[in-house]
DNA sequence: GTAGGGTTAG
């Protein structure tokens, strides 16, 4: 009071001291900085102290200008008290003011605040039934946000195109799909289907439930496209590792002038990274810097992972060392790089400095990247004790299932197979199929054959159509002669009709991929391939070289077994890349699967026979290998 | 006033 008494004109002090009822019905007019000019200039603490001044006072106007700067700056304290003053000066807000105030709780992450204002209203309409709606699917609470939705068309409220694009979003990924498609349905009949904001949800919708030919049908049919919509159908194909088809549509439209923001060159990257095209990555990457797009964490936490998949871990950590902010996923996507790269000391040196940092919790993808990268980097130990901190100190991440796999995983690496049968049994999950997989590949690695058989019946029980899984028993078999049980394998196989994941493996050379499936007779330089191979097979043998038959699960003699086992399409991939490449250069082969362990003995042999070094990466690590040795140390 | 696409793991 004392302040604003010099700031007055000698009037107004002299009504303050004599005159207070006169004075509250002329400051409005009499302040020089009335209410909304305080508002306007966002000068919200004097704000709501003339609100308090002005008593009943404060009309529409009034709460509009303060409640619009609460909601700009998310200010939940001087929102509040706007909140009370209204209660405390009897003002029934209309129905604007209420929803302004949904909105203004929902930005303040007060879902119960803003579902309060709304359980009070006397009379909704569509705005704010939509804003509410939307406050629900924001926090991820799709089922809650569905049941409103339901509610507001049994209130006779239309939706407008605002709705349908909040509850498409909510309806994302397969559970919801079903009362999508009934929404989808209700939308043609609105005339809301062609909106651009309802089209790019609509189809976001369909490709996160894998359909991706409804999705690109209702893009193509799209009035107008922009940046938003063309990234929803890139990064649709890019999630279900379509990353040629992702790579090829970023191209065309490119062509066609399509905008592209950084989320687009995310999801460019995902699919980029998932190919490991690093050459068309490093382009990506200096154009996005050349164009100066903002480098935001997601789009920095992309690049670190195409880094990464691509083989180039020293560029990952460059990135991840330049940024200014990191997110759990930028750590994450750092240490499931090293792991994946078997270097399991670097995994624990930069977790320790994660923690040390504090400022980024570690969740259950970290706890998963620190687990698996121990285990691929030989750090058995350690992991363990990392796994019982992690689940156990402070902080602490719920394990789940995964983890429960990677423990097994451990263990089993270790040596000690009986004491990860033990544990499976003994955990509060049920084990699923992967992490009896992940011990039978353990007994096959350590050649312990009495439990492996226990393991491998149990997992053909759960999981008859993984082809994967009989290969791998068939290997443990053969390595203790055991023919009779091979035989009965490859009938059981046959029996169960199971069809063996198509293989692939290629090789990037100058911006191009080469791409071979078994047997694969359609590159250009097919005979120049195979002579390779053939070539090579001979040499390997004289450097020791034995096929191993027991990859093979076809009734077929031996030395058909020994042409099929050739025919594999890392062994292709692997030739193209030495007759394409100048002698001694590095090779890089990808291959979509598991290797198999004749392919993994072969890749070894080529790098000490031809002196090469070679790096594979499969579906779960890369292969390092140089001199006949492999960084995995034969244990994948 | 209320709305759409994104990064790690599986």
């Amino acid at each position: 009071m004392f302040l604003m008494r010099d700031m007055l004109p000698r009037a107004a002090a002299f009504l303050i001291l004599h005159k207070p009822r006169q004075l509250l019905r002329s400051l409005s007019t009499a302040l020089p900085a009335s209410l909304k000019v305080l508002c306007s200039e966002g000068r919200l603490g004097e704000a709501v102290v003339e609100m308090a001044l002005l008593g009943t006072g404060m009309k529409f106007d009034g709460y509009d200008a303060i409640l619009n700067v609460c909601v700009d700056r998310r200010a939940l304290a001087e929102g509040q008290r706007v909140h009370s003053h209204m209660i405390k000066t009897c003002y029934a807000p209309p129905m604007y003011l209420r929803t302004r105030f949904i909105v203004h709780y929902v930005k303040c992450g007060r879902l119960v605040d803003a579902r309060r204002m709304f359980d009070e209203m006397p009379l909704r309409n569509v705005v704010s039934w939509t804003a509410i709606i939307s406050a629900y699917s924001q926090q991820g609470r799709a089922s809650e946000a569905l049941c409103l939705f339901l509610e507001m068309a049994r209130s006779e409220i239309k939706p407008n195109e605002f709705t349908f694009a909040t509850i498409l979003t909510s309806c994302t990924g397969f559970s919801g799909f079903q009362l999508g498609r009934q929404v989808h349905c209700l939308l043609l009949k609105s005339g809301f289907g062609a909106h651009i904001f309802v089209g790019s949800s609509l189809l976001d919708m369909y490709a996160k439930a894998g359909k991706m030919h409804e999705a690109r049908g209702i893009f193509e049919c799209l009035p107008e496209r922009d940046v938003v919509s063309c990234t929803a159908i890139i990064s649709g194909y890019a999630q279900l590792g379509f990353d040629e088809e992702a790579l090829e549509l970023f191209r065309q439209l490119q062509r066609e002038g399509m905008d592209s923001n950084y989320v687009t060159y995310a999801s460019l990257l995902t699919a980029i990274a998932g190919l490991a095209a690093l050459n068309h990555g490093r382009q990506v990457h200096s154009h996005i810097l050349r164009r100066q797009v903002p480098s935001y964490v997601v789009l920095q936490n992309s690049l670190i992972d195409m880094y990464s998949k691509c083989g180039r871990l020293s560029y990952s950590r460059r990135v991840f060392d330049d940024m200014l902010e990191r997110s759990v996923i930028s750590w994450n996507a750092m240490l499931v790089g090293y792991g994946k790269h078997g270097m399991g000391r670097e995994v624990v040196d930069l977790f320790s400095l994660m923690r040390k940092e504090n400022k980024v919790k570690p969740d259950g993808v970290t706890l998963l990247a620190v687990l698996s990268g121990c285990s691929h980097g030989g750090l058995e130990e350690r992991g363990l004790e990392l796994f019982h901190e992690m689940v156990n100190g402070e902080g602490k991440v719920e394990p789940e299932i995964e983890h429960y796999g990677c423990v097994v995983d451990l263990l089993a690496r270790s040596g000690q197979v009986e004491a990860a049968f033990q544990f499976i049994q003994n955990m509060p999950i049920e084990p699923t199929a992967a992490v009896w997989g992940s011990l039978l590949g353990a007994c096959r690695v350590h050649s312990n054959v009495e439990m492996g058989d226990v393991v491998g019946r149990k997992l053909l029980e759960i999981e008859p159509e993984n082809a994967g899984n009989y290969v791998i028993l068939s290997n443990l078999y053969a390595s203790a002669a055991r023919w009779e049980d091979v035989r009965n394998l490859r009938e059981l196989m046959k029996e169960k009709a199971v069809i063996k994941d198509p293989g692939r493996s290629w090789v990037d050379i100058d911006q191009m991929l080469h791409s071979f499936h078994a047997s694969d007779r359609a590159h250009p330089r097919r005979e120049e391939i195979f002579a390779k191979v053939r070539d090579l097979s001979t040499r390997l043998k004289e450097a020791g070289y034995i096929p191993d038959l027991s990859c093979v699960l076809y009734d077929v003699d031996d030395e058909q077994k020994e042409k099929i086992l050739l025919g594999h399409s890392e062994k292709l991939a692997l030739a193209f890349a030495l007759i394409a490449t100048s002698e001694g250069a590095p090779v890089r082969v990808i291959k979509n699967l598991r290797i198999c362990v004749d392919c993994h003995t072969f890749a070894k042999l080529v790098s000490k026979v031809c002196w090469r070094e070679i790096s594979i990466r499969d579906k779960n690590r890369f292969h390092h290998m140089v001199g006949g040795r492999c960084s995995c140390g034969d244990y994948w």
